[in-house]
DNA sequence: CAGGCATGTCAACGCTTGTTGGCCTACAGT
DNA sequence: ACTGTAGGCCAACAAGCGTTGACATGCCTG
């Protein structure tokens, strides 16, 4: 929490000190591991290793391991512009701006590192709670005529997204990993139309 | 693998040793810890203070850490009877029967103790992968008029029932706990219908 | 009653983990 | 050119892990 690093969007003035190279270094490499390990096996030692620095590093630049998880899983999930999206396509724009964020390197590595940490790390799923509320909700109710009915409705989509993520990256089910990208626009964005434009039952 | 346990189901007679509760207090125990931290924060030494024996019990009678979770997540999901079920009614006579899957303490247990590990430890998946295979698939197919498509319709429902355990009991998304039972059923019934019934897109 | 096997305890092992403090190096400001 | 400081490495620590083997206890069979 008291990490040395400056936080990546707050100071305007960046000091771009020397260690700038080494800390992102330091940052990919814990978001690598933390995602294809989880918490408890991405050692500390694993990444230091991978970003060819002593361990003491980490610690001098995050504070501890937890610290360093924090910074690794900064993430935006850019769900701004629902709100001029036609009534009729919400279902299959929200599915494919979900299936772009998997192709993007960086934020495929931040996506896995917290559905794999949030699943076994109470500061993981606190993320992935905060992520929801700040970013996932806002965006539904944009799209959702009834507020009161936001929260519910964004839970389901994000139970759809988040267990084909699951099933498709993590647990790899054999037909999930072989479903290609337009079969599953084509499945997925009329459940998330439902959720978002069905009556409540 | 060569548990000095029993097989639960392979011998006739069992030997119905003096061990036996034992043996259930560790494996009780096991479910438990695993459900609620993961593969690695699961220790053996933690899970045989749950069950008040020595950890070195959990050796004598599981071999290793890893024969225990082998031993403690063998699951019967209990999905034979797909067959005769109206076609209309599919969808929600699988959603109910899924919901009810976790309202039994054991299988509450051991399938919350299977999506935390599968998610973190190789072991977990492949076990999770197994059980779609041979219990998930053959149901899926009973109920699908075309056996090529059973695999990737299986593949959908299970990312939506998964997604949902994920975010509602893993994850502790709020509206996804607020959700009442009818309320879910009511929602994915019409998810899991059209996966399987509806023509493929 | 004696022996043997199942049951259980205890203490210790080797290893890995996160974390710490001391020390070296090299660049920047005067 | 000299010095302060930021950047970086090394060795070590205490704690916790899975696992092991030797030893105690009690039950059942002969």
């Amino acid at each position: 929490m008291d990490a040395t690093a400056p936080p990546p969007s707050a100071a305007p003035a960046a000091p771009a000190r020397r260690s700038d190279a080494t800390r992102a270094a330091i940052l990919a490499a814990a978001r690598e591991r933390f995602a294809a390990d989880g918490y408890d096996r991405a050692t500390v030692r694993a990444i230091a290793q991978d970003a060819r620095i002593d361990p003491a590093m980490v610690m001098r630049y995050f504070g501890s391991k937890e610290g360093l998880f924090a910074a690794a899983v900064d993430v935006d999930l850019r769900l701004a512009d629902l709100s001029d999206v036609p009534t009729d396509a919400l279902g299959r724009t929200v599915v494919v701006h979900f299936l772009g964020l998997w192709e993007d390197d960086h934020l495929r590595g931040v996506l896995t590192a917290l559905l794999r940490v949030g699943v076994t790390h109470p500061a993981g799923a606190v993320r992935m709670q905060e992520i929801f509320a700040a970013q996932v909700l806002p965006a539904v109710l944009q799209a959702v005529p009834d507020p009161a009915q936001a929260p519910a409705r964004a839970a389901l989509i994000a139970s759809q997204l988040l267990g084909l993520a699951l099933t498709r990256l993590v647990l790899r089910f054999e037909p999930a990993v072989r479903l290609e990208r337009e079969e599953i626009v084509d499945w997925l964005a009329p459940t998330v139309q439902r959720y978002l434009t069905a009556e409540a039952p």
